[in-house]
DNA sequence: GTATATGCAAAACTTTTGCATCCTT
DNA sequence: AAGGATGCAAAAGTTTTGCATATAC
């Protein structure tokens, strides 16, 4: 998964364009693994490539259609992107400084199914994130400075 | 927790109102526990009341804050509101039919907490969604047929 | 050359806000 | 009477869409 150059966006049907690749490399070569379209669109914005905004969503969303990215949603009430390694995993996200710490838990995974099944259900795919605050302060340096704490949008509605 | 009467609105320092009386009563005679703010606006509609939609975001904010209602936000792009029972659960939403079924799990909270822990943070809050379709058809008779499926807002992309 | 993709501007949607007026206490 | 609450309309923020033009194959 996660084509990292043409061949592999050719593979998954989609023509490759400027506008693909590009964003194909930000994910790449960015510190962030997690990032927003606004997030994405201030990168091309930096480097002066005339990609406008409507179209990082379209490739993200088509990009999250093939496979190549997926979506989540946290609390920031902005979709998130990340380049899909293959391995599922869930995210635990700083309240303090926006960091996103990814994790799996296979029992978590288990039991998931297992409340599914119990109620007649069969699962198909599940959301979980943990809000959290850095238990030592120090070690919590505002690290992400693009990225906006999670704890700012519910800030707004004190 | 959730008062379901003028003392109750009272005790949590918020003016008792007809807007905040009214809403209060959709949500205990709802055969619904999970509403959007839009949904709760067209009842009032329905029944003709004069309640403006910025009036019920107001009230269920502040009815979020007092304690009184719990918000989520699933994959629908929409805040969900329910009564706040006290009890904390997570969501099971259906895939077909929008049905909300509420579960709590002990070990999966206590695996949370001890994830955080490992990765040096305190877990402030979570948020968890399973998404999943009926296994029998037949027990699945689209029955919340106020709410539209959670299906919907990810066919839109397609 | 044809089908797709893109840019721009405008629209869609959910949620919030400014402000004059109304209602609780 | 005084402060908070509401309605309406307008604004804000994110994401999508229409359409003419540009690009990939």
């Amino acid at each position: 998964m996660a084509p990292s150059n043409a061949q592999g966006l050719r593979s998954t049907g989609l023509k490759v364009t400027q506008p693909r690749l590009r964003i194909l490399e930000i994910f790449q070569k960015s510190a962030q693994r997690h990032m927003t379209a606004e997030d994405v669109y201030r990168v091309l914005l930096e480097e002066q490539q005339d990609i406008g905004l409507a179209t990082v969503y379209r490739v993200l969303t088509q990009f999250e259609q093939a496979g190549i990215v997926r979506r989540s949603n946290f609390e920031s009430g902005k979709s998130v992107f990340e380049i899909n390694e293959g391995k599922h995993h869930d995210h635990l996200v700083c309240l303090d400084c926006g960091r996103v710490v990814e994790f799996y838990d296979a029992e978590i995974e288990r039991r998931q199914k297992k409340i599914a099944h119990e109620h007649g259900f069969e699962l198909q795919e599940h959301s979980l994130a943990l809000y959290a605050t850095c238990a030592d302060k120090q070690s919590c340096p505002h690290f992400n400075k693009g990225e906006a704490p999670a704890a700012e949008r519910a800030a707004h509605r004190e």
